[in-house]
DNA sequence: CTTTAGTTAGACCAATTAGTCTAGTTTTAT
DNA sequence: ATAAAACTAGACTAATTGGTCTAACTAAAG
């Protein structure tokens, strides 16, 4: 701790840019330095590595977004579908998700085969999606607002359906395009509405 | 032309592997000429680069194999809606596309800001898929089967949901989930039945 | 003040990488 | 058979990369 950590900081929002547009080995560390306007001597003593680096990007960064993104909870007033429907129709909405795709995703897809510690990190963050989505749709069940039907099963194509779009977004979308694709998700969960 | 070729055979499809499990950056170039048993003066004999080489492993490998694979075309006796399940059906029968993920979108994701080339060669393709997804939709409101509805929108759903659910793959799937998941873009499709 | 831990600074290093070069070998055409 | 082209071979090069090292600066604590 002790005196600011803007550095540290600074690294981070840095890193995090550079790791989203351009990717894990698209982003010399020399660049990420000059971006965060942080000598390297610096770097190399918040991080003990480039990957150290990156992998608090994730941690202390994307997840928490992503986090707060998907704020997959119910509040007091909203059914299950509305709390889905909020939560699907909200992806469409954000820029620079549209632009420039899911910033997990990217980090995963480059990654998750050439080293473990990247894999754990980045598939967690996806399991806790599907937890929290699934749950809400259980509470729709308990409610009586959905007959029964396999909660896992639609979790997981609401992720994965919506990364899909999100990722394939940079050569494909539209913010038109987004809400159509939300209401497919959407229209097929309101079958199992009673 | 000329002798045989059989060197750069072996090197398309060592690059090939190589790329398809580690990514570009992941793969060094030494590393696929051993795996292709193939000296260094021959691959740049053949390709004026690395770049060159894993572009042509895209358009001669790659792309063609998708193409056989989604054949999106309409057998003589098939209705739109048994074609169209057919395809989607089949993408979660292939073993190492559902272990690994599609080999198209993981360059794509890792290359495609990096690089005009590979953007470009790679949206080409899924242009591709989503033009002649919707000429069987189009046919299929043609002919009577379906009302019409919205085959763009749809055929880009059909591409991005199931490409999310390929990504992701590797750390979600059985491949139970990839039949529900077929399911649930079928069932939306039958909706537009007459 | 002075000490000490924390932080900055960037020149320097080692490793890895893509890519070159030239000498040789094989194939094909004449 | 011989010449020309195609291809193989791999040691070597140049550049980029992540990472190290030591000196200096800064801030609080005694």
């Amino acid at each position: 701790m002790s005196k600011d950590n803007i550095s540290r900081i600074k690294l981070l929002d840095a890193a995090f840019l550079e790791v989203y547009k351009f990717g894990y080995h698209g982003s010399a560390t020399a660049k990420i330095l000059k971006e965060a306007g942080v000598p390297k001597g610096s770097m190399y003593h918040h991080f003990s590595s480039k990957k150290a680096l990156v992998l608090a990007v994730v941690k202390e960064r994307i997840l928490p977004k992503m986090d707060e993104f998907f704020h997959f909870e119910r509040a007091q007033d909203e059914t299950a579908f509305e709390c889905i429907e909020r939560t699907v129709r909200h992806i469409g909405i954000n820029k620079p998700l549209v632009t420039y795709g899911c910033p997990l995703y990217r980090l995963m897809v480059e990654m998750s085969s050439l080293d473990e510690d990247f894999d754990k990190a980045v598939n967690h963050g996806y399991a806790q999606f599907i937890i929290r989505l699934r749950r809400v749709l259980d509470s729709g069940i308990d409610d009586g607002e959905f007959q029964s039907f396999d909660t896992q099963e639609f979790a997981e194509f609401i992720i994965t359906a919506s990364w899909g779009r999100l990722s394939l977004s940079p050569s494909l979308s539209s913010s038109t395009a987004f809400k159509k694709h939300a209401q497919f998700i959407l229209q097929l969960l309101s079958q199992y509405k009673v």
